[in-house]
DNA sequence: CATGAATGAGGATTCATTCAT
DNA sequence: TATGAATGAATCCTCATTCAT
């Protein structure tokens, strides 16, 4: 069937084009990086780059949504039911799915933590409303949390921005390691003591 | 004196450049700033503008260094010599003074967290050395507070970039508010006591 | 016969992409047109457009061609020959033929009119042609007028001008028009009269 | 004085490229005339291009506009007034200073004939509004002319059509002949002849 | 010192045409 | 024959930088 092989080829060579200039994007950043710099590492021509994206800012765009769609996936709300994990061991899940993501992602997040807050007013636009929706999130978390006594009285709004603060750090700290910690989960332990029980000895 | 008043016009010629070169920068982003944006801010003809700097780049690393240097003027290493104030409110003191900073100079913190990384390899670097120092700074204070038991054991590594994660966060909250909170003291004891104390209730 | 059925089919495919092109043509333009537009017009696929014409300035030749064939078809010399009929009756045919025309083809004649000189030399050249045999038709009937005492004395290099001036703006006029005059001949007789009594009352 | 040899030198600037773009356009047409090719011809920086026009369209606009605004500067009302020039020596002044007009800018009035109305909507319709004013002047006349006598009963819509495409294509010819004609006083006579007494023999 | 006209390298995008299937 | 993905030359336009005045 010439149409399923075509549509799988069609596929392939998005992707292509996608890995393409998640690299040359992560390497020169988004100005630097010509459209010359993409189609030759994807060793395609010119037109071809255009038959599957409008503009160079169109796939851009299309790996921030990329990104942005798969970080969602790996951030849970809390669930409080009966019969539900531990909120630590939710919590604990959370941050490790978003550094699995950064480990298998690393250029993507290079463009989202450097790259796509400073390019104009839309791709702004949009990297802020989705840190607000986490913001929102952990914000409720929080809340719920000392409603029923968890968490200790705090300002959410305030709490919520370190929270995003600390796991965006560790992100980009991770990504300049430039390799995956021995340890993952001693990792995430690390920080979600120091969320939880701070720096004080007792 | 032709000398000195001569002096004192460039000098405020200068600064002028990087007034209005602070303003361009910080509402349009670096790349899409353009020479014209700046020099007709700053009323002047565009020969002038190379006589005060050497590129646009040239600029935008004077306004970076500047910031740079103010940054690190606010922050203090830990005094732990007997009659030096108590060990939290120089940390106090040393978010106290971040923050007015930011407060005093948004654009320019506009600038350092979502453009400087993005530019080029030079000017990462230039700001990746600059939070390089001062994740050193945390680290060499958290190890010092481990050794003296103020500071439970943790991975100074990984803590000293939650630390700073959080307050970067909260700066570009800050920013992001438009208006000075109503009182910055609790602000600041809201995140000391994040990061000492942790969340969870006793 | 599969050959037959197939010249058929082909003779039916071209006719398709020519009247897709002359719409496109006559719409935007020759330049503004391209060949997207033809073949999405056409319902063909792109490398079917080129099993039928060599290049996009092909189909335009061929359309072009195609009406000064059929102008050429109208024009018929001024036959005087005893038992022909009246010399001004001719010339009213050759009008009407051309008008016909026109109202059977505007898109065409918008092409002829307003694209085929502009486009570059050959085709100016064709077009020159045409035109230049037309007023050569146009001098040698007014020669042999004037012989006869059929018309005055005039130089017919410039009246013939005059005259395809007449017939192309009026030409242009009716396909501006949207729709046919309630009476062409009317319109016919208008032209003649101008042409041959001029304005001026007696 | 700086300003006033400033703008002179601006000024000449701007003239030296709408000569240059007034050659290029007119011997390779809008589409194909290239701004490299005004550029060069011009002997000027790709850049200074765009000191003076915002695009090449630009250019082309201001260069028809130009010869638009002289085109009507041609072409007066018949002033019916006791004391005036007899009518028919007004309608010769005008036909001769649109002559001198085309005999002076062969070139723009090339790309009025042959370029203008293929380009695109906006300037074709810059073109028909002119022509349409064109068109009521004559309508008026010759509605008047017919009031007061002295032109016959006509279609005064279809006639000014006839008038126009005389001396439009009258304007062409001349052109096409690359110099200008031995007698241009017999020449306009001929037109005027042709159109206030036709052809026929009396 | 100041000016602003001139420069030209650089980059994004289009689209007629080809060719393997 | 028919298809449509791929090609890459061609073109317009921007803008940081220079330099003669």
């Amino acid at each position: 069937m010439a149409t399923a092989s075509t549509r799988a080829a069609r596929v392939d060579r998005r992707a292509q084009i996608l890995r393409a200039a998640k690299q040359a994007f992560s390497q020169k950043g988004f100005h630097s990086a010509s459209v010359s710099d993409i189609i030759e590492r994807a060793g395609i021509a010119r037109g071809t780059f255009y038959l599957y994206f409008e503009s160079k800012r169109d796939v851009f765009d299309k790996l921030l949504e990329e990104l942005l769609a798969e970080l969602r996936a790996c951030i849970r709300p809390i669930d409080l039911a009966p019969g539900s994990p531990q909120p630590v061991e939710q919590l604990k899940g959370n941050i490790m799915r978003v550094q699995e993501l950064v480990l298998r992602e690393p250029e993507l997040f290079q463009l989202l933590l450097h790259q796509a807050r400073g390019l104009d007013a839309q791709s702004a636009a949009l990297v802020h409303a989705f840190y607000q929706r986490v913001l929102d999130l952990i914000e409720r978390s929080l809340e719920h949390g000392m409603r029923i006594g968890l968490i200790r009285p705090c300002n959410p709004a305030i709490i919520s921005s370190c929270i995003l603060g600390t796991v965006k750090e560790v992100a980009g700290w991770l990504i300049a390691q430039g390799q995956p910690p021995p340890d993952r989960e001693a990792l995430v332990d690390e920080i979600l003591n120091f969320g939880l029980r701070g720096l004080l000895a007792r």
